[in-house]
DNA sequence: CATAAAGTTTCATATAATGGAACTAAAGTT
DNA sequence: AACTTTAGTTCCATTATATGAAACTTTATG
């Protein structure tokens, strides 16, 4: 495990555990979590335990088995109220979506890494919660290059360090050089193309939402596979794209949200 | 702080930091948090630190606020994925509610309380994540009655002592024994009522959602208030509602959803 | 019924956390 | 500009909590 969290004592190794028990997706016993767990067996069984009193896991006394606790899922919940955009973007996202035909992604930008928060597809009659949260590297992806290309010189830095530059296709940048070149174009351009640089066969045109500031606090994505449009088919959105990003930035701003 | 909090040492004033950073609902300094913590600066101070390096709080550093942090959205999702009926539901949620041409509400049952998972009014383009989440008592809601009375007898016993039995309205039921009488009732008649026990005006039909084996994995309501409709007006949709529990309780046992 | 596996508890010892006091930085006042 | 107040951060002697091998109990299997 990491220096970071070794330092942070019992309270890592307990969010350790937690993250097992949800990483398994499904409700699991003592033993499975036993077999891919660092700790003694003692120590595991103490750990899930404070858990399942601090109510963050549940435990099903019927099967024995551990799943993700009730206060898990109210922090959650006040997490994605405070911390999302989505609820602020829905409407444009939408719009955008039933506009263009295309799916349309809303990510931010968190500990370097891309969050999405929302995604629509101009036919679905509505949008899954499995769809959103997932977590994507930024240099490799559109509304990734998006938010950094418009970060202050600080934040860039930073950022730029919590990039793990590995290679996903035969189109990835791989070092940090290529990828400041590139983001000097996406902010002469506006707008940010992700050529197969995370995902052979997907394509995605993409740019970020400021505040009036210039502050990011998201991106906004028009995401296509090669089978269906070029590079140059995204880049005649861009005048969509651009409108739909600045007014949730301006609905953003107004809302006061935290950037 | 009770003593179960007491008895999970720094784990348990962790989350209890984690909690009061989570219910601000919006970036706060320290010296708020300090103001309403029971815990001497320092220790709150170290308890946050922690909390900013194991990503379940982030500290934005232009203006010196925290907010909930990225590891804890993650947490949120696989919280959602894996504990919610809510995806498996939907359908039947949605039809509902086109169907009577009111709120219907999906909830389950966790520690004693209700849990909304999910909220569909029929003439809404898209349900938001925010309207779900919610707790509520489950002695004076409809769909917390559906539950309980169909829980197993030891599941009861422990939620009746779960009740704190606050009188909300002049309606709501406020000791055990009413509780009891009540769920006899349920039982035999297969539906609940909210007659107005936890809001004044609001009234609602529910329905346990049961697996095969009769266990319970949630309920369904379909909520209105006095001024659009009455107690029989609501008793009139029953065969509706009964007919969309029984769909979800078929499609969870299919997807063999944990109870 | 015996054995194996899984789950749970014990307690001497080790490690981590505590929190008053002091320090540094930022903001406010004169 | 200088001083005061407030906010944020760090120190470290002391205290509290956690550890984890071993043992015990319960459940599952042959």
């Amino acid at each position: 495990m990491s220096a970071e969290k070794t330092a942070d004592g019992t309270v890592g190794k307990a969010l350790e555990v937690l993250d097992s028990v949800a990483a398994y997706g499904r409700p699991v016993r003592f033993s499975e979590l036993q077999t891919s767990s660092p700790y003694p067996k003692a120590t595991l069984y103490r750990l899930l335990q404070t858990l399942v009193r601090q109510q963050m896991v549940n435990l099903n006394e019927t099967d024995g088995t551990y799943s993700v606790g009730l206060r898990l899922v109210k922090l959650a919940h006040a997490a994605w109220e405070t911390a999302s955009l989505a609820p602020i973007a829905r409407a444009h996202v939408a719009a955008l979506a039933e506009q263009v035909e295309e799916t349309v992604h809303l990510a931010q930008f968190e500990a370097g890494q891309v969050l999405y928060v929302d995604k629509r597809k101009s036919n679905d009659q509505f949008e899954t919660l499995a769809q959103v949260g997932k977590v994507a590297p930024a240099y490799c992806t559109g509304v990734g290059k998006a938010m950094m290309a418009f970060l202050g010189p600080k934040q860039l830095q930073l950022a730029l360090n919590q990039q793990a530059f590995h290679r996903y296709t035969p189109a990835t940048l791989t070092n940090a050089d290529q990828l400041q070149a590139e983001l000097e174009h996406i902010r002469a351009d506006g707008v940010a193309f992700d050529r197969e640089e995370h995902e052979q066969g997907t394509i995605s045109i993409a740019a970020p939402a400021l505040t009036s500031e210039g502050r990011v606090i998201g991106a906004i994505s028009i995401a296509t596979s090669t089978a269906r449009k070029t590079i140059d088919d995204l880049n005649r959105l861009k005048p969509d794209l651009l409108q739909a990003a600045e007014h949730i930035g301006q609905e953003a701003t107004s809302w006061q949200f935290p950037a």
